[in-house]
DNA sequence: TCAATTTCATTAGCTAGCTATGTAAATTAA
DNA sequence: TTAATTTACATAGCTAGCTAATGAAATTGA
């Protein structure tokens, strides 16, 4: 164990904790994220949802619940929100009793363009000082940490074969 | 920007954002520590408070709000919920009269040992294959995101002086 | 010295996650 | 071809975050 650091800062010990790092990382990056987009009625979780539909409009609640690896109780209640701010449409698929599409609607599809940018800001807000590698770097790690945790994670990773 | 991958992987766009990257690694780790402290009655959550607590025994609420991030009303509750469960004590500040000053039972100080081992099993986890460069850097990477959303943040960063 | 301001904790009420459980449609198997 | 199993969604009830507003003690300042 180096204990180079520890004379100088009494918090470095678990102000260094991987868990530590990350959820003050991840509740930080949310927050910066809603202090943008509330402005036109989207949460930070909302935009995790509209990201995935953006770019596969249409699928079913289940995908959708896989691609932003949360589980399918979440994703209903965020639908039903989702739905009653008028930004996606669920309907019932026509090969299929038991699922339920999703659709974005007009304005959904309108607001990526303005949203978009926000995120953007934040990204760059969040890397700002880092150079390209780090950039990609930092990508790269936090890849691997989801790939590590995936054993015991809930959905297998993307891009996800039928299980 | 290199666009090497994304023929490869259809989902490689919004599965490489940073945003997507810290939410998914966050609640992995999350779920995979609460796996395995929740034998001991402990949550995710307050392992957050306790491991501060650890450190810094004593302090009031309105420090420990800061050590670990989160606002005032979130630490009240947490602490409510410590005290029922008999892991902490909180008493009025003799010098100042509006501080409540958060204690740890002993049962919480035994649960130290019992926890520590636990939550270094998820990091090894979380990034096993890194060798311990790539870990050193994960960390600074993320400090370094951190001190750049801090700007924008509930507290000032750590070592903190009174503000 | 006492009125105004600041600080610390709290409450109320909201969104967002989770597990456990239920229900109906589809599929499998007897 | 009907009974059992699996799949997809929904509901209930919980913890954990947040903002806004309230209350009470301490500090400031006129």
């Amino acid at each position: 164990m180096p204990k180079k650091q520890e004379t100088e800062n009494p918090y470095a010990e678990w102000t260094n904790s991987l868990g530590y790092l990350m959820r003050t990382a991840f509740r930080s990056m949310s927050r910066a994220l809603e202090n943008r987009t509330s402005d036109h009625g989207v949460t930070a979780s909302q935009w995790h949802f509209l990201r995935v539909l953006w770019m596969e409009d249409g699928i079913s609640q289940r995908e959708l619940s896989e691609r932003v690896r949360m589980r399918e109780p979440t994703t209903v209640v965020a639908l039903k929100r989702l739905e009653k701010s008028g930004l996606v449409l669920r309907k019932q698929s026509p090969d299929d009793g038991r699922k339920i599409n999703v659709y974005l609607s007009p304005k959904a599809k309108r607001l990526k363009t303005k949203l978009m940018p926000l995120v953007e800001e934040v990204n760059e807000l969040a890397t700002e000082g880092l150079n390209a590698e780090e950039k990609a770097e930092l990508r790269r790690l936090l890849q691997k940490v989801n790939a590590n945790l995936a054993a015991e994670d809930i959905y297998p990773m993307l891009p996800a074969k039928k299980r």
